[in-house]
DNA sequence: CGAATTTGACCCGCGC
DNA sequence: GCGCGGGTCAAATTCG
């Protein structure tokens, strides 16, 4: 039996924003914080608080670079979706029917996984009508968490990928951490003087 | 040797 | 009811 049947409360934003690891046009540089102009260039200001509040209603929000409003081929765009259409399957032990915040975008990398700070256990894969390449499915490792990902290379742009979360992480990224760790030991340090 | 991945089987919803 | 497509399980295998 797998007895986790209450959701846990979200801590974190969804992952889009902290996934800038491998993918070059989201934050063109290896720095984890970008200067605020071109941030602001490639990413629109996004309410995730209101976003992730209002998970009862469907949501879709769609992001592109500058002033164009869908992704296009010139690279310089990505596309975020969410749906909370979550999938029931009654009477059966393999899911629970609640639904769960879900969140969909492209992403232009070479790379078929994306590093986005946490750490995800392949659990199947899956061909796809009308795709020549097979869809991933993914589970945080973490124990008390139960986000999923899936993860697809699109046949007609295949330098595009598409990553979709299904649930939202109630545990710090460990990653981040590990980075900001020595960090925000300098600065309690610092903070003595 | 434990953890992660692979992969075929299985399950379920949906359209016809 | 049946077949198809998509999602998950779990045993076998590989990896670190």
């Amino acid at each position: 039996m797998d007895g986790h049947e209450s959701t846990p409360p979200p801590l974190l934003p969804p992952p889009p924003l902290l996934s800038p690891l491998n993918v070059p046009f989201l934050f063109p540089s290896s720095s984890l914080n970008p200067p605020l102009e071109s941030r602001q260039n490639i990413l629109p200001d996004i309410d995730w608080i209101s976003l992730l509040s209002g998970l009862g209603q469907e949501n879709q929000v769609m992001i592109g670079s500058g002033s164009s409003t869908m992704m296009s081929e010139n690279g310089g765009g990505y596309q975020i979706q969410q749906d909370d259409k979550g999938h029931k399957r009654k009477g059966s032990s393999r899911m629970k029917k609640t639904s769960r915040p879900r969140f969909a975008f492209q992403t232009r990398s070479e790379d078929d996984i994306l590093d986005d700070g946490y750490r995800w256990r392949k659990y199947g894969q899956k061909s796809v009508k009308n795709s020549i390449y097979p869809r991933s499915y993914y589970r945080c490792t973490h124990h008390t968490c139960d986000v999923k990902k899936q993860i697809q290379r699109l046949s007609k742009d295949t330098s595009m990928l598409v990553t979709t979360y299904e649930g939202i992480h109630n545990h710090p990224c460990e990653k981040l951490m590990e980075t900001l760790a020595p960090l925000l030991k300098q600065m309690q340090f610092l903070s003595r003087f």
